[in-house]
DNA sequence: GCCCTTAAACTAGCGGTGTAAGTTTTCCGG
DNA sequence: CCGGAAAACTTACACCGCTAGTTTAAGGGC
């Protein structure tokens, strides 16, 4: 086949077919040749739109980061903003998850990625964070996401119960697996609820002080 | 060559040598044929000794894990030895970064994460903490753990500033990449001082009055 | 209205991947 | 002592990402 009258593909379309294998059948499943067939076109033609795999994994990903919401740092103050953006991020994350390993590797290019930290480093500039620690808090947030999404943490345990025999503790764990929602959720709020009170506490013990002082 | 006088391989040797790989040249650099070349011998002889690439990559993410100190669930109260623990497997991780994508899958059925996950819940049964509760506690470690050995959150910036014209708040950005270890650390250790803040907050609130009741 | 560049599909093919199958020889237990 | 398991080998398959070169169509400049 020549280059036909209508262009098959576009970015746009490709994208969103690598999403749909990659959310269905998992990251190793997305091959050029199998995303191609589904586009019912062959492998090497996705390269006249992307130079590499890798970019459509980009773009995949960043597709992903653009559903996170940040408005919140507009409208809230810093601890009820960093709430509302860690669970919009989450929910992002858990809608697809065989993408998150590949996401996690940092913002680098991608632009909704950069947006995203330019909202959360900006919202906690303004609430009087010094850099350096905007940085960390937004670094820490992004770890403790990241790892939330990135595998569930019930389903890394098998469900055989024969596994746990040498383990006196585990004797329940072959039933995590069964709650897997409400255990990743749990640990979720669990955590970020743990890391804001932190977080406020330290803010009272620094920032607080420092500009009632500036302010006084 | 037929079978040798004396075996060339055994797990051990392929474990070591597929570490070294791994944390020399990363996860894609290991292949079947790689490994092998690196002990002198030819790809398909690795499966004598072991029924997959992926039985492999096991037996080196459990090595790694079998390095983490779980001993201060036996010595230290429970906040103490969380946050000797995390440190510990933190610094597990950071040593041998290029497993850890393939670590955070869960403990599965390796024994070294299934003794820390056992060590682990049973030190904080043993404080008290409820069930569902010591489960939800060891997640959130484990998620903010694996989520800041992931990558670097300082890595995942490009040096290039020209990136960053667009955010407003970024203009520094370009330089995280070359603070990239005390950029991690800091966050990691204000996010490990934050959580284990709130989780103390949370257990004087409900387990600890549950204990005086008990014992008075 | 032609012409030239660019675009977008194709086919063929390279070097690499994990692993299955079958061969050869050596070691060890009955 | 001899038969089977063990541990190396070679060969081969289907797949991978990607490059090169081909063909035809689209679109802008004279």
């Amino acid at each position: 086949m020549p280059r036909p009258r209508q262009p098959l593909l576009d970015r746009r379309r490709i994208v969103d077919a690598a999403r749909a294998v990659i959310d269905a059948e998992g990251l190793t499943a997305l091959s050029t040749r199998r995303l191609a067939a589904e586009l019912g076109v062959q492998g090497p033609s996705l390269y006249n739109h992307f130079a590499t795999k890798g970019e459509i994994l980009d773009a995949v990903a960043d597709s992903v980061t653009a559903t996170v919401d940040t408005s919140a740092f507009g409208t809230l103050d810093w601890p009820a903003a960093l709430r509302h953006w860690a669970h919009s991020y989450r929910r992002a994350l858990a809608a697809h998850p065989h993408i998150v390993p590949y996401l996690v590797q940092g913002p680098g290019r991608r632009p909704a990625a950069l947006a995203m930290a330019d909202a959360v480093y900006g919202g906690l500039i303004r609430a009087g964070w010094p850099p350096a620690r905007a940085t960390h808090i937004g670094a820490a947030l992004r770890y403790f996401v990241a790892g939330s999404a990135l595998g569930s943490f019930a389903r890394g345990f098998s469900d055989d119960p024969d596994l746990y025999v040498d383990h006196p503790h585990l004797h329940q764990a072959h039933r995590l697996a069964g709650h897997q929602r409400s255990v990743d959720e749990g640990a979720f709020v669990l955590g970020l609820d743990a890391l804001l009170h932190g977080l406020a506490a330290e803010y009272d013990r620094t920032v607080g002080p420092a500009r009632q002082a500036a302010e006084g």
